[in-house]
Parts: structure tokens; sequence; C-alpha cells
DNA sequence: TTATCTATATCGCCC
DNA sequence: GGGCGATGTAGATAA
């Protein structure tokens, strides 16, 4: 049997099934009532409540409250889980820690209404599509579609402030910085494009305080008013590009089939 | 009892359970073997293995492998999750949906080795502090503490190019542009008091092409060499201000006083 | 609803 | 290991 459960286990079997199960390369789910300290990056205290607890082998440990797709209290992966028995109680205490950051989430177990040590294998890894990264390919293919003329020079160039997406030359041969961003274009976007054409206009630069033969083309599906006045203002130019397209695989036609 | 199992349902179980459950206001978890697919913002498939489902009555969705804090795959509160019974092939299907954006999880189950319904109670808020809303209090009654004389004009003032943390004056009366970060700064961090410095200095400015009457500080426990002379080549000024302390609350006290 | 920003962000890549 | 940037970021907040 690949998944075992304990309904209504004894402190006892909660602090060794966590402990085995984990060491064995398990995952660990309960449903419990409990109170959660977190002290670490900020500290935090959440009183007593009905949560999700999850402890992975790789020593993530997860606290779920009913609603919301975060978990209110975790521990990334990389940590240690370890389950005993409060002296003082005789109730579970489940606490996770790591070391940089120094941090550490404890939970006072009130009631354990159920375990669950889950065997799973699963050696098959995330395939995904539609990504930035997937964008940049499509741009360093199909640069006209950004702008007639438009070369790419180099892909992912380092500067002294930071790593540019695109340096290129239109058809005039000015230099061009290119960002591309996958969704809505942001003030954070702009800063960045800005800070790049910074490198190249030279900070300490022209007569006139404003970049010379340097172009900067913030490429991204949409932005909003304030990004674009910012644009202008800095002398950038925002280029929409369409949604970029996510293709359908032959695995997601099959898994389709099944409904 | 708050937590019910099914051990090894069927799959007409498996979707009556889910719907019931979730429409009632309860979690449901799952230990299955299964494919995912992913389509919306990008496209995913996730091949056949073992994983832990959840789903939450506010349409919370979570998909988890045996590693890592990040599900594979998950559907944020707020959408709608469904199960029924594959017409091809008997399995169940679990499908998370939202719109805006459209975005769908589809859970082809192969196996379910468990499936648990936890009618949680909760009503409990998560508190937390040493967040950076509590940096900002404590600059806002401390100021001196970034440097002698300064006094804060304005908090969280808006510009037309985004919000700075603080607006205040030193000592000479020299406007000073404040932004403040709990962690270590970063480049974004950099370029964020850039933009609001740029605001005040004026984009058309001064002859000598440098930012005039105004200082930006970059107040943040560290930052990396790189940041450091970004500040010093565009005239902001890096201020190491320590870690922020939490302080620990009655709460903790307590709790702690169990082990 | 839209825009902006924080986050115990997490995660991955590349030096 | 540190720096840097993407994320299906999520979530809170203010206009």
């Amino acid at each position: 049997m690949t998944a075992e459960r304990y309904p209504s286990p004894e402190a006892e079997t909660v602090a060794s099934v966590v402990g085995e199960a984990l060491h064995e390369g398990a995952i660990v789910t309960a449903e419990v009532r409990c109170e959660v300290e977190y002290d670490g990056r900020t500290s935090g205290y959440l009183g007593p409540g009905d949560r999700l607890l999850v402890a992975k082998p790789d020593g993530t440990f997860l606290v779920h409250k009913p609603t919301n797709h975060k978990p209110v209290n975790w521990m990334p992966s990389g940590g240690t889980v370890t389950a005993s028995v409060g002296e003082a109680s005789g109730d579970p205490v489940i606490v996770a820690r790591r070391t940089d950051p120094r941090e550490r989430v404890e939970v006072r177990v009130r009631e354990t209404y159920g375990l669950t040590r889950f065997d799973a294998e699963d050696g098959v890894a995330y395939e995904e599509s539609g990504t930035e990264a997937e964008m940049h390919e499509y741009i360093a293919a199909n640069p006209e579609e950004l702008e007639a003329g438009l070369r790419i020079v180099e892909h992912e160039r380092e500067t002294k402030y930071g790593f540019l997406d695109f340096y290129a030359k239109d058809a005039e041969g000015t230099p061009v910085v290119v960002e591309v961003k996958r969704v809505q274009a942001t003030l954070t976007h702009f800063d960045q494009l800005k800070r790049y054409v910074n490198v190249f206009a030279g900070d300490e630069d022209g007569v006139d305080g404003t970049a010379r033969s340097v172009r900067g083309l913030l490429v991204a599906p949409s932005a909003s008013e304030r990004v674009k006045r910012a644009c202008r203002d800095a002398g950038l130019e925002f280029v929409a590009f369409p949604d970029f397209e996510t293709e359908a695989e032959g695995a997601n036609a099959s898994l389709a089939d099944f409904e």
C-alpha cells in the first residue's frame, strides 16, 4: 500500500510516523487543530484552528488554512522537519528549521484528526511552453517583427549594470537595446531598460544631458499609461507585441481525448 | 468526525466526495497517481507520477510533487474545482478553472490511493511583525537614525512615476528621497530610487546632465558591490541600516514554554 | 477594476 | 555561493 492512514493517532505515533516517513522519502500530511509560531526573516503567530499540514522528504513544510493558495506558514526545501512529544502537554510538536537564513516554524498540535504517510514515486519533470525564454527565441529568429530592418547583434549581453535581453542595430545602424516582457510592462521593466540604456549612453554623458545615439525598446503585449509616459519622457520606445502563442503539444491533445 | 477517509475510492466516490465536500466548505486531499495539463498564461504538461492533490472550498487547487515548496500546478482562490468520471477511461478527472485570466488545470487520475475530507474550522488570523511596514513606522518615528538632522516631510508620497517611501529634508533643507528595503538591496531597488529622484531632478534637467539639488537615499541592511557602485555612479547614497528587529510577542513566549 | 508594490516571496541560471 | 532576474508569481492596498 502506497498511502498509509493513521486515524486520530496518539502523539507518540505522530512523532514516530513523521520521523520515519520523511527519513524514508515519504510525504506526510496531517489534519490537525494547532497553534503555529514562526520566527526568522519576520516573526508571527497563528492562534488555535484547524489546518492541513504537509511535510515532504526534502525538508519542505507547509501549514495550510482552509483558504488561499499560499500556506500561512512554511519552510522551503532544504530545511529539516522533526516531530516530538511536548513534555508539559503530551501533545505533538512539529518543528521545521533551516539556517541561512536562520528560521523556524513550530506547530503545536492540539488535536490530530488524521495522519497519512504517502510513499510517492514521481520521476517525471514538468514541461512548460510559452515562457519568456521561448519568446526570446522567437524574437531572435524574427527580429523584423519588432521593427523593419532590425538586426540582433547579441543576446543576453552582460553589462556592468546587469544583463540586457538583446543588443541590436536598426536599419540606420544605430545601436538598440531591447528589453522583452511576456506580460504587461510595468515601471520596474521600464527601470531595467533605462538602466541598460544608461550604460551605453554613458552616465557621464552628453552635454545636453540626454541619452545620445542609443535607442531603447520595451517590448511587451501591453503597458499602463504611466509606463508609456515614462518611456516617452525618457526617450525610450514602447513596442506593443502580441501575446506570445502557447502552442498545444501532442501530449495535451491526447489528454483532452479522455474527457 | 472532522476528517473522513476514503481508502482506494472508486472514481464515482472521488467525484461525489470532491463535489460535496467543496460545496459544504471542507478541504479535500488526495494521494494519487496522475497526469496533469495546464493551459492559460503558459501551457504545460506533467506526465504520470504520484502527487498530492489539495482542493480548498474557496476554489484553491494544488498539485504537489514529492519535492519543493511550490506546487507544480495550481489554481489560486476564486476558481472553481469540479470532479467527474472520464467517459472513455472511467477514471476520475479533476478540473480547476478560472477566468481573468482564463486558465485551467486538468488532472487525469490514474489511481487514487486515498481521499480525505477535512471539515476544517479556522477563524483565526495570522499575526506578523518585522515587516517592511513596521520598518517604515520605525523610521518615521526615528529619522535621525538614518542621518542626523533628517526630517520626514511625507510618507508614501505619490509621484507621476510611482510611490516613494519617504520625502524628507536634510539638515541643510535639501530635499531627500528615501527608499527603504527590509532585505539586501538589489539593482531593482536602486532602479526604483533612481526613478523617483529623476522626478524631482526633472528628466529635462541641469546643463551638467546630473541630478541637481535632490538627494536619494537607498536604505537597507546591505547591498551588493554592483548596487553600491550603481549608487555612486548615479549620485545616490546607500545607507546601511541594521537588520530590523523582530520583537518577541507574549504569545511566542508561552508557546516556547511547552517544549 | 486597474495600477503599484511587497513578499518569511521561491526558483533557476550563470558567474 | 552570491548576484540577478523570471514567475502561470500571489496578495494587499490605494486610486
